[in-house]
DNA sequence: TAACAAAGTGTTATAATATAACATTTATTA
DNA sequence: TAATAAATGTTATATTATAACACTTTGTTA
């Protein structure tokens, strides 16, 4: 039986974290979140930010080193990830496109390179910063 | 006459370094390299970076905190950015494509957010690599 | 051209982000 | 149940980036 991934402890703490968060989180910022529970070190943290990324439950926003819970379905263990950032308000939004995906999927390098995955982050201000 | 943009003293050292460089450049290993000219504290280092970018004359690649020279005259004051990225030997390539580029700018957000710019990094395994 | 503003520089200090290394514990599986 | 893999806890440290302030150079304009 194809059970639900299952998350060890501080995984767990750190997912309900980010996916309770309006807005990107911070690395340091999760950490002082979470003293309470016990967790006190960066190590901590990052180990289980790290495997939420490869489990594809979160995606890393790196031009903010910031992360944010996966709301798509169509990001396929962050193949192909977008977001929308506010650089007024710093709100990130996940694009989940399938046509924009397929498209970016699709594109070839001249070089000979074969892509793997792809990040795209867009910019710009927002319907309330506007 | 509109001459081409005059660089002070550090932004030229910085982008000198970067230009020859063949690969992107992290902040510090570009001040290790300038201290025999002169400049020795990161602030100086970043300050020139911000200009440069701010020009378009050189690109961060986010998702490795490094710094490339622009290569392309499509990014238009690095409005559209797009990389390619080997995973195992660190090659960044900068992707000068109309076609993907106009797409991509073209997309119009649901949520009525309108985008000024957009990075877009790509990996795989270069030609070499794989 | 004096005087003012804007951009750039040099410097010290420190903040923020991320990883190394090692000992131990818990979970999985052969 | 022994062996292995995954996760944890911890201390230390590396790496990336910014704050703040004094000063200099360059550009603008009155």
């Amino acid at each position: 039986m194809s059970q639900a991934q299952i998350l060890s402890k501080n995984q767990q703490i750190v997912l309900d974290i980010i996916e309770k968060a309006k807005g990107p989180l911070k690395a340091y910022s999760i950490l002082f979140n979470v003293q309470k529970k016990g967790i006190n070190a960066p190590q901590q943290i990052y180990r289980a930010l790290d495997k939420l990324i490869e489990m594809g439950k979160i995606h890393k926003i790196e031009s903010k080193n910031a992360f944010v819970a996966c709301r798509s379905s169509n990001c396929e263990i962050s193949k192909a990830t977008a977001f929308s950032i506010c650089e007024s308000c710093e709100m990130v939004d996940e694009i989940s496109d399938v046509k924009l995906s397929k498209y970016i999927s699709s594109f070839n390098h001249k070089k000979g390179m074969k892509f793997k995955r792809f990040n795209l982050e867009f910019f710009g201000l927002c319907k309330k910063c506007k």
